[in-house]
RNA sequence: CGGAACGUGGCGCAGCCCGGUAGCGCACUUGACUGGGGGUCAAGGGGUCGCGGGUUCAAAUCCCGCCGUUCCGACCA
């Protein structure tokens, strides 16, 4: 019986969800018989081998300066990261500079969370970036995970040089060195040292929105950077039922965000050893399939046990007066997820936001000739104005040094997902023409429908977004039973659904082989009658099996 | 940390072999015409050719060293 079905049967708070949809497995037939409109649903059953499918030649192949997905994935992912202005490359190798584009897209996915985390009892607060080099000697099985990254800061003080400029002050060595922070857990664990005596004192739910620094050898902006911005949860809990239903409940939470806001269709389990927290009991994921068909983790929640309780030495008096060691959870997502939402839906123009995501929800771009300038821009304020007060993020393109045209690759670049054009024709006939990011097609619309339309085409967008991207992990999800099938579908891309016996050293010769880990275990799927993908012995968990970033 | 390539206006590149006035596209500025899918024409501004040394009457170009960046492999969210 797997994990969660025992987890359901203490804690009712779960016994809401059904398995299936908690963990979001893959569903080989539901998606495709409830996605409602047959002419689009035909064109995203051609989707290969990329997806979404290739722009119509009508509206142009693809975007200038762009590198065609289907060219070079990972070019084009770079170019469109700069040229919808999310991010740059910043001065220190591996650093980035989110720009307020996509910043704001950062702050939507944040603000999403914050509003779970908070409405399920857990509060911010704020720990330091310095860590003392010693706190990481604590716990030996977490120190092998990061010490390889870890940035150290050895000086306090430069000085003038003589050649100009300055240099490190050979005076001001520090007494102990300290490093900035891989992951907080240690900071953390020595505060709640000092805060919990007692089970009055549980459970402690805290959450930190906070930059972290991790030398990474390869980066590439928003999916790996030696800095970057993320959410670390860190809770302590009086019984271990309770935090494996803390680590779940996280999980679901990840999962939610995932699919309701970012429009991203993800899978949920647990880790393998290998590819779990070195300092957790239990790592859980969700994880995402991109447009080149491979995976990426979107966010992971760990069951901690009482490792870092009794590495920090944090003890309670229980209800029965009896000493022992804390449980604890954490959990994390970071700006990774804005790389996640290019990626699982950008096209050939770029950018595809999903509504609630998007910081610009509708824009307006006017159309006129010297003449008709007035007209058309009075209609084009009030309909702004109109749009605002229904609370849409609309803006109104009122540039006057480009053309239309570059408008419109511009905020499609950027992926808005509805664009407004009104023009002299369209003031006259009390009409606007309406054009969907996520779908190709121009239609028009009263002016006066606008206010009442706009709301549920939001909806639907999102939707839609959301039904492609479940059509394409879906179709790019296989259940493999041979060895050379399976190599095949590595090379092609997808995930694969495979028994494995549980061996390390079977997980080892996958990875090597093929360049596929084990994404995830699928727990509450029993592989009765399966056997493991490599060596061919009965197999203990059914797993998901993809090449990753 | 191994393998490959590249450093020339803000960006992308040519010039380098065969040394001799630093060029092209995009972007930028001004003006006119334009404006329903990345406009046209005209006139402009902007570069110690990554850094240091050497060879030479003369170096972006040849030689040596250094620095940096990007791409491909081992580690990671």
């Amino acid at each position: 019986m797997g994990k969660i079905q025992r987890i359901c049967r203490k804690t009712p708070v779960f016994a809401t969800f059904s398995t299936r949809t908690f963990l979001n497995l893959p569903d080989f037939s539901g998606v495709l018989s409830n996605f409602g409109t047959e002419g689009l649903w035909g064109r995203i059953r051609q989707l290969s081998p990329l997806h979404p499918p290739p722009c119509h030649p009508k509206f142009g192949p693809m975007s200038k300066g762009v590198t065609p997905r289907s060219h070079d994935y990972a070019r084009w992912y770079t170019d469109v990261v700069q040229k919808a202005e999310l991010a740059d490359y910043g001065p220190v190798r591996g650093t980035m500079v989110i720009r307020p584009y996509g910043y704001a897209i950062w702050e939507a996915i944040k603000e999403a969370y914050d509003q779970r985390f908070r409405a399920t009892g857990h509060s911010n607060a704020y720990f330091p970036l310095l860590i003392p080099k010693s706190y990481m000697s604590r716990e030996a099985e977490h120190v092998e995970g990061f010490a390889k990254e870890c940035a150290v800061v050895t000086h306090s003080r430069l000085r003038a040089a003589d050649e100009g400029g300055v240099e490190v002050d050979p005076e001001s060595k520090l007494e102990e060195e300290l490093i900035l922070r891989p992951t907080s857990e240690t900071v953390i664990w020595a505060m709640y040292k000092q805060w919990i005596n007692s089970y009055r004192d549980l459970p402690i739910l805290i959450n930190q929105w906070a930059n972290i620094v991790r030398w990474e050898l390869r980066t590439r902006l928003f999916l790996r950077t030696t800095e970057f911005l993320w959410q670390e949860g860190h809770t302590a809990h009086a019984t271990e039922a309770e935090a494996r239903e803390e680590t779940l409940r996280i999980l679901n939470i990840y999962r939610e965000v995932a699919e309701q806001e970012m429009a991203l269709s993800v899978v949920a389990g647990l880790k393998s050893d290998a590819e779990k927290f070195a300092g957790a009991v239990e790592t859980w994921s969700i994880e995402a399939m991109m447009g080149d068909r491979r995976a990426l983790q979107a966010g992971t929640s760990h069951f901690l046990g009482q490792n870092f309780a009794k590495a920090f030495d944090v003890t309670f008096r229980n209800e029965a007066n009896e000493e022992d060691y804390v449980w604890a959870t954490s959990w994390g997502v970071s700006t990774r997820l804005v790389g996640a939402v290019v990626m699982a839906h950008g096209d050939d123009k770029g950018l595809r936001l999903p509504p609630r995501i998007a910081p610009i929800q509708v824009v307006i771009v006017p159309i006129y000739k010297d003449e008709s300038k007035v007209a058309v821009m009075e209609a084009a304020r009030q309909l702004t104005g109109s749009l605002e007060n229904a609370g849409l993020r609309v803006q109104l393109d009122d540039r006057d040094t480009v053309t239309p045209g570059f408008k419109f690759n511009d905020w499609e670049m950027k992926g808005v997902p509805v664009r407004i054009e009104i023009g002299p024709k369209d003031v006259a006939a009390k009409q606007v023409v309406l054009v969907r990011r996520d779908v190709e097609g121009k239609s028009t619309l009263g002016l006066d429908q606008v206010i009442q339309e706009l709301p549920p085409l939001l909806d639907e967008i999102q939707d839609c977004l959301f039904k492609q991207a479940q059509a394409f992990r879906s179709t790019h999800t296989r259940q493999i039973v041979d060895w050379e099938e399976f190599r095949e579908f590595m090379e092609w891309g997808g995930f694969a659904i495979c028994g494995w016996d549980g061996d390390p050293a079977s997980e080892t010769a996958i990875k090597e082989k093929t360049k596929a880990t084990i994404r995830t275990i699928l727990e509450d799927q029993e592989p009765t009658d399966l056997a493991c993908i490599y060596s061919g012995k009965p197999a203990k968990h059914t797993v998901v099996l993809a090449r990753a970033y």
